[in-house]
DNA sequence: GAAGATTAGTTGTACCTACAACTGAGAACC
DNA sequence: GGTTCTCAGTTGTAGGTACAACTAATCTTC
């Protein structure tokens, strides 16, 4: 590592990010909590099963779409089990695997929470944001999760929205 | 609210930046926990009153910096206090109020820690981007705090690296 | 085909955070 | 000058997350 301090510029664009990694978080879980009863990790956890054939994954393949650790998606997996919005089965092909599937009340979870969500993130930051912004963000967030480890760059690779291809050189 | 769902573009930024939002945060903590025992907040409360004048802050004018609510920051403080690295007294000129001040401990603590974490932030977000994008990134995530309510507005607007005003219109 | 290694997932514990309830000191108002 | 309101901070509690330890099934290798 280059033991070089922070410049005046990139400081001020940490400090900014660090806020809103502070800030926007918090938000969205209030406005989810109060209107839907969820955290944003339960409906990411409900809204990508609902985008899933026959609304069902393995443990494994939710908790890599999802960038969470196996335990704790099987803790949040038993609260929304007991909420009635998520249900486990062992899987068929595997005998070590655990399948999960959103219950019909969890779908109408999803569909319920899916347009005040949106409307919070539309209001906090896309609608903040120019339409060159919104792609000058887009490139800047897949820049940094290149540098993010193998869940930053592997895990975000084979999610729907893939991270283009690292460019040559 | 426009009910408008987000475009493709929009949803391409936004699922990038939700990305971030979900590893970031870890990196940050886990580098600081194993390498001083550290939370990412914890670290920014100690650094925080390292730069203050007496290293002392009275708790409210402490959590508005820290972008913090009052009983967080008191666990923490409490925690903190535990491990000797500050102090609580109470404010001589309002007995309702409470300072807290740096112990020597713990601001050899902030010295000892500051070039892990801000060599973790370099390369985890500066290094990834160009000089124009941490630009852009400044504007961007200026534009998004304006939008975090009084929170993100206001607290950040009596941070040392204020934002800029507001433009007419 | 048995021993060891790997994989999938759960559970336990400790810590962190939000929210609500509470104490106690100033301010405001009359 | 006492009642009420607001402000500063702490505490209790419930839920969330990380990390480590654990169980059980599969794969590997000979």
């Amino acid at each position: 590592m280059d033991g070089k301090s922070l410049s005046q510029q990139e400081l001020a664009a940490w400090v900014r990010l660090a806020t809103v990694l502070e800030l926007l978080p918090g938000v969205l879980d209030s406005q989810l909590r109060s209107d839907a009863g969820l955290t944003h990790f339960q409906y990411i956890v409900l809204s990508t099963l609902s985008e899933a054939p026959q609304h069902t994954m393995r443990m494994t393949a939710l908790a890599a779409r999802t960038h969470a650790t196996l335990p704790r998606l099987s803790h949040v997996a038993q609260r929304l089990q007991d909420l009635n919005l998520v249900e486990r089965f062992p899987c068929p092909d595997d005998a070590r695997a655990t399948n999960i599937r959103l219950t019909a009340a969890g779908l109408q979870k999803v569909h319920d929470s899916a347009p005040g969500h949106s409307a919070t993130v539309r209001h906090h930051v896309i609608d903040a944001l120019t339409a060159e912004q919104v792609h000058q963000l887009t490139d800047i967030a897949t820049a940094v999760l290149r540098r993010l480890g193998p869940h930053g760059a592997t895990a975000a690779s084979y999610t729907r929205y893939d991270l283009p291809a690292t460019p040559p050189g």
